[in-house]
DNA sequence: GTCTATATTGGGATAGAC
DNA sequence: GTCTATCCCAATATAGAC
């Protein structure tokens, strides 16, 4: 029986949080509930957290950084362009499939408060690892691998877009989809391997 | 002097509520707001639409209907599968951009709420035109004018996932653009013809 | 550190005059 | 149909015992 036999309150709380912001966004989230999930009292959310808004920064803070590290961590991936571009979508697609709610709770969130986008960015030093990645696109089009029109910061917009929207509008895709008796869990299978294809197509020469 | 001198209050109303849910969301907005910016009182609010939720749902069916209608407008379009890409992304992104908070709004209620989903498309009847398209574009593929391997459902969803992210996204594509002195209106400009540009490519044969 | 009880404010909704 | 005044519950936050 290790420390973690019984977590403490504080880490009860953070987990209960994530998961009720997550699903309930920061002004549909309730404290009762929160307290209801971590087992403690709702007294103690503000003994450790003092409000609602600093349990928010904090939760939203620490999950999205979880995520975003795992995320630019692909962005070392070797090899050629072609293979980063692999690499990097089946990894992505695996976070995104394990993290579905995130997306539309993310984007929502820095919408509301454009500020958490810029301490994210600050905690986890997102520009440099894009200029990192920009600088190795841009030496591929260099080299003459990919078609010279490719603009890099565009070609990473654009598969960003094709992996994370259809976690965004699935509320839409699956309702559209029933009427057509399609599997909205296939869908999301057959892109893993789609958009990467689609992707290369489009960008070599 | 015409009617429309001076709306009546039920109007009024309505385009209030539709500009302070759309920026604020369900859960964010208040009633009192909206009362404010339509210069009528708070009662009169649920005089006319008797309760947040009510008003809610007429607002946001009668401003998603809108936005849809135009959407699915453009399915209409004639000429090759090529023309047709490029024109839809005209129209499509013309659209967005004078509706750039709507977005990230309406992904965000539908996932709070997948009912609301279900009940636009009912009044907008957007399968049967889906299934329009869809036959349209199965046509063009087996005349060989496209790719063997493209799936129709998944060109589709390409499409508008990269039409539609830049603007769910814009909070974060913003500040990260910033870090390097990039200009997002002209990111977002260079897009109308890079996306159609991108979509082609990936499925000429 | 954790609880119960309570304060306080915010916000949706209604009553009733005009 | 529109207003003022008010109700009432929900939700954040705090006080204080243990």
């Amino acid at each position: 029986m290790g420390k973690d036999k019984k977590l403490n309150a504080e880490q009860k709380i953070i987990e209960a949080a994530a998961d009720i912001f997550e699903t309930k966004g920061f002004e549909g989230a309730r404290m009762q509930q929160i307290a209801d999930k971590a087992g403690i009292n709702k007294a103690l959310l503000h003994y450790y957290f003092r409000s609602k808004d600093l349990l928010f920064e904090k939760v939203f803070l620490k999950l999205a950084g979880k995520i975003f590290l795992k995320f630019i961590e692909t962005f070392n991936i070797e090899g050629s362009i072609f293979d980063k571009i692999e690499m990097f979508l089946q990894i992505h697609q695996d976070l995104l499939y394990k993290n579905r709610k995130f997306p539309i709770f993310f984007f929502n969130e820095i919408t509301r408060n454009p500020d958490l986008m810029r301490k994210l960015m600050l905690n986890l030093e997102i520009s440099k690892k894009f200029q990192e990645i920009t600088k190795q696109f841009d030496q591929e089009k260099k080299d003459g691998i990919i078609r010279q029109d490719v603009e890099v910061s565009h070609l990473i917009v654009n598969i960003i877009s094709l992996s994370v929207f259809p976690y965004i509008g699935s509320p839409a895709i699956k309702e559209i989809m029933k009427e057509f008796d399609l599997n909205y869990e296939q869908f999301l299978d057959e892109r893993r391997t789609m958009i990467a294809q689609f992707v290369i197509n489009s960008i070599k020469v």
